[in-house]
DNA sequence: TTGAAAGCGGTACCAT
DNA sequence: ATGGTACCGCTTTCAA
């Protein structure tokens, strides 16, 4: 292995300039700066994580809390991972991946052995254990989701609320009066995962200001779970001429299942999804659908801890929701609402 | 922070004394050890995990990389995520998160800064540019997958030809004579991913040893990839009785568009799908199918990290596939073939 | 069974 | 602009 004595000894200078030269924390005339680098290809050099951190109190690695549920949609939180492990390579950082199964002690046993300069936590409830731990540590943290109380940690997410509301908006611009919100299953709600109160607390509010007639209905993720949550609509709200589906496994069975009962999208009913974009594309109908920007908050996320290592004060950030009309949402022109 | 110096000074011993206790690498007194192990608790004291790579030459992180790709079906990926980080914690390891973007050279820089002990990398194609690079290094790797010449590295992987025979097998028990297979999209084939090769190998292989029609055709995961993959079927291996999916995204499409051309599963045709179990099951139909063991393959995977650090030899497992029988696979009695 | 001290490979202060 | 060197916190000889 290669120190930085011996790319000292090779450049002939001594070990400090090889380092203020690396670092950059002070002038080194050009010469010297070439016939170090010099030195460094040529040996091939690469300073020790290990001793660096125990010099300079900073590790260059982030830690990263990713949830390990079932009721989750997984591709979304693989799209979240993917873009923080992107974003912190952007900014010289490494990814330590913390599954949440270790829980708050986790968080508490990466940041005491000092293998971490900072946190970001995915799937945050309301009421999270790791909040006051986190609060409680050296490292600062951003959090992906919203909890209750954000007080002295960074949060970045989508402005869920505002997703429930542009749905019902979009489906009311098109002339319906009467709309279902098929949601993720009772699970989540009862976790106290905020994303999934917000939308359906955006998507009634809108419904009630609007005055027309909303129903918001938990789902399971499967076939049986779909065919149970519509046929609640149906009782509790027939006429139902407007869908928003947040929920991406049933998706596809949903279509399936309004075809089944003889209606057609968008001609019977609109279905207006929440997820990714492809999920909405690879459809039978290519549907009208609000997209999860999960690249813009990762890299978000980054940015903010970036902050925060710089020094400056925890923020919140909510990302505006944006619709991508596609095949699924038709004009009802007339006044006919029946099935 | 408090540091191994600290709780020497509490517990009125030398701060050698502390390390060896920690360690266990030389016997310490029963009574020495308690007041130890009493300061370190009071104390709160976590070893400085760079000073303890620095010193010992060990971090006690494993790398773990994962792709990135689209092709590729999400959940099952973030199940070897998950399965990798947990055995890895098992094993008092933590996962620093490589996503393939990087490519050889992430490799490179992660194991010359002496980041990590050991390599677990996913995603291996057959004649994979980060294989070379992983031979030369010191640190030990382990491959989830099989590539062309696994010589100097371990692997472990689902016995995919196996579970292509058995797909076969299980539908020609059940009488059919006619089979296809709807894979992976044709950019899984081309990229080398070896499982794609494999699981097509195994099935071809069952048919023409046992007789059978048998018709491969890749499938790209949509609404409109499915149903062109379907015709391909319909139109070259007119008859065919018995599906094998092994496309993940498809297999509820496959189910809705077999029964939108008038066949019914298991009545009509049968249906074999390859995937994780919950997938099956959540279907119209709950589908017999072969499970993808990621949890059993990556547990191993971590232990053969062991067997490595501990210096044994690199090895090749291969997980023999299970089927489970569920709804979707009928018997023929007769000898009608026709759709 | 225990202690003293020499590194491990960097960083950054104090000099020049 | 550059060099010398005291740490950073832990492991592991060497000694007792």
């Amino acid at each position: 292995m290669t120190t930085i004595a011996d790319v000292a000894r090779a450049a002939g200078v001594s070990v400090s300039t090889v380092s203020y030269a690396l670092s950059g924390r002070r002038p080194i005339s050009a010469e010297t700066r070439e016939r170090i680098q010099a030195a460094i290809d040529e040996l091939g050099y690469r300073p020790h994580a290990g001793a660096r951190s125990l010099a300079s109190r900073q590790t260059r690695v982030m830690a990263l809390a990713a949830p390990l549920r079932t009721d989750l949609y997984v591709p979304v939180i693989m799209q979240f991972v993917a873009a923080v492990a992107t974003a912190a390579r952007a900014h010289d950082h490494d990814v330590l991946l913390l599954m949440n199964d270790e829980g708050p002690a986790g968080l508490e046993r990466v940041a005491g052995g000092s293998m971490v300069d900072a946190f970001v936590v995915m799937d945050v409830a309301t009421n999270d254990p790791r909040l006051p731990v986190l609060r409680r540590l050296r490292e600062p943290t951003v959090l992906i989701g919203l909890p209750g109380r954000a007080d002295g940690l960074s949060c970045v997410d989508l402005d869920w609320e505002a997703a429930g509301r542009l749905a019902v908006q979009h489906l009311v611009d098109h002339g319906h009066t009467a709309v279902a919100l098929v949601g993720p299953p009772p699970a989540a709600y009862e976790r106290g995962t905020t994303y999934a109160h917000r939308f359906r607390t955006g998507f009634e509010t809108a419904a009630a200001e609007t005055g027309i007639r909303g129903l918001a209905v938990p789902c399971e993720p499967s076939h049986d779970g779909l065919g149970a949550s519509l046929a609640r609509v149906d009782t509790e709200q027939p006429g139902t001429t407007g869908f928003v589906v947040h929920n991406e496994p049933v998706v596809g069975t949903l279509l399936h299942a309004l075809r089944g009962s003889g209606r057609e999208v968008p001609h019977d009913v609109s279905v207006l999804a929440v997820g990714p974009h492809e999920l909405a594309e690879g459809q039978a109908v290519r549907l009208t659908s609000i997209g999860i920007p999960a690249d813009e908050i990762g890299a978000l996320a980054v940015e903010m801890v970036a902050d925060l290592l710089a020094g400056r004060s925890p923020q919140t950030t909510l990302v505006a929701p944006r619709l991508v009309e596609r095949d699924s949402c038709a004009h009802r022109s007339d006044s006919s609402a029946g099935v």
